[in-house]
DNA sequence: CTCTTCGTGAGAGTTGACTCTCATCAACTT
DNA sequence: AAGTTGATGAGAGTCAACTCTCACGAAGAG
């Protein structure tokens, strides 16, 4: 009673393996791509994915760290500004990495605001991990968030490099001192800096 | 001699007015709907506009206000952080309004970052006004423009919309919050500020 | 008042995102 | 072994973004 069980499993895995490949190559990705690159039919893959989104959403969860483990150079600092700048970067890298397939994301849910959940968000978790250390205030603490929500971001990389026309060296280095100078001013601790001057 | 030229303009405009009455009422905007809509041939449409992209390029272009309109509430002060947040809430408001047709522009480009030259980048004008009478360090101003312009932008908009799941004010208000922190960042008037403590 | 030019429309064709139906075949059941 | 269930493939169909070709018809030129 496991085979059909199983197979269903093979079948997904098979489809979600060659999205990550198509992605980790950078080629297009599209259902017609990856179906054929997975040996399967387009039904099928539409029949486990309803639609491009949701299988992009799962093959870029499996290509994502944890945020523990994209934290872990600075694991050891309760410096928010260190942490968050590690963040940025780390996320930022990734997008970077993975661009074709997050391009993809950001075009097949840009229409459909409601969709939106099919994002995989992992900025989110990242932020929050970052900024475990710091004990604030609730309101400042949520704005900040917010603050960073739009910086550490795929859209925020993309602007730089495409609209900016920044190297993706220069929009990854761009980006991480936005979040630091947000996170920054949120901590007071630039107030600190210039007490000391 | 003249006639010709004449009809072509006014082809032209009418597929022009046509897109932008398809964004006033948030209608969706695609090629067919637009040369329906404006009495013309989808061949017509395409030898006007090589693509959506350049077509929308054009609708959008027209809806914009000038930077000088967009800060004129403002256009009393030399307050860079005042007139940052002016700019913040003005660009995003009209991102708000003009929404579907500015999601179907980044949906066509997101994908061709090579082409990305289509699209219109208003913040830049608006973004350069803002920090008009802002005499600040050459490296220090261009970061902030940086900084300014992955928050001052539709992405940014559709972030806090469509991923922390804001309502549209708060997410203005979110916006405005951030460029604003980055502003006084930038010019050292929070230190000022937390001198004054 | 022809003859040419050229703006346009009509329509076919391609590709990708989907949706739906139908036939097949292997697997689980009795 | 025979019947039923379920996974899959094949293929048609829709819609949008384009691309191309061909033919029509009106404006401008001789």
């Amino acid at each position: 009673m496991s085979s059909r069980v199983n197979q269903k499993e093979r079948t997904r895995r098979a489809i979600v393996a060659a999205t990550r490949e198509l992605i980790r190559t950078g080629g297009e990705v599209t259902m017609p791509a990856v179906a054929k690159s997975a040996l399967v039919s387009e039904a099928t893959a539409y029949r486990y994915f309803p639609d491009l989104a949701s299988l992009l959403r799962e093959a870029l969860a499996g290509l994502w760290p944890s945020p523990e483990a994209a934290l872990a150079p600075v694991a050891g600092s309760d410096d928010p500004a260190e942490r968050v700048a590690c963040a940025t970067q780390a996320l930022l890298r990734h997008v970077l990495t993975y661009q074709s397939g997050v391009r993809a994301m950001i075009a097949a849910t840009i229409t459909r605001p409601g969709e939106a959940a099919a994002r995989p968000g992992h900025r989110f978790g990242l932020i929050d991990h970052a900024l475990r250390p710091l004990a604030a205030d609730t309101a400042v603490l949520a704005q900040l968030k917010r603050d960073l929500a739009v910086v550490i971001s795929a859209e925020a990389l993309f602007t730089l490099t495409d609209l900016c026309g920044l190297s993706p060296e220069d929009a990854i280095a761009s980006a991480v001192h936005t979040a630091r100078t947000l996170t920054q001013a949120a901590t007071g601790e630039n107030r600190l800096a210039a007490a000391r001057v």
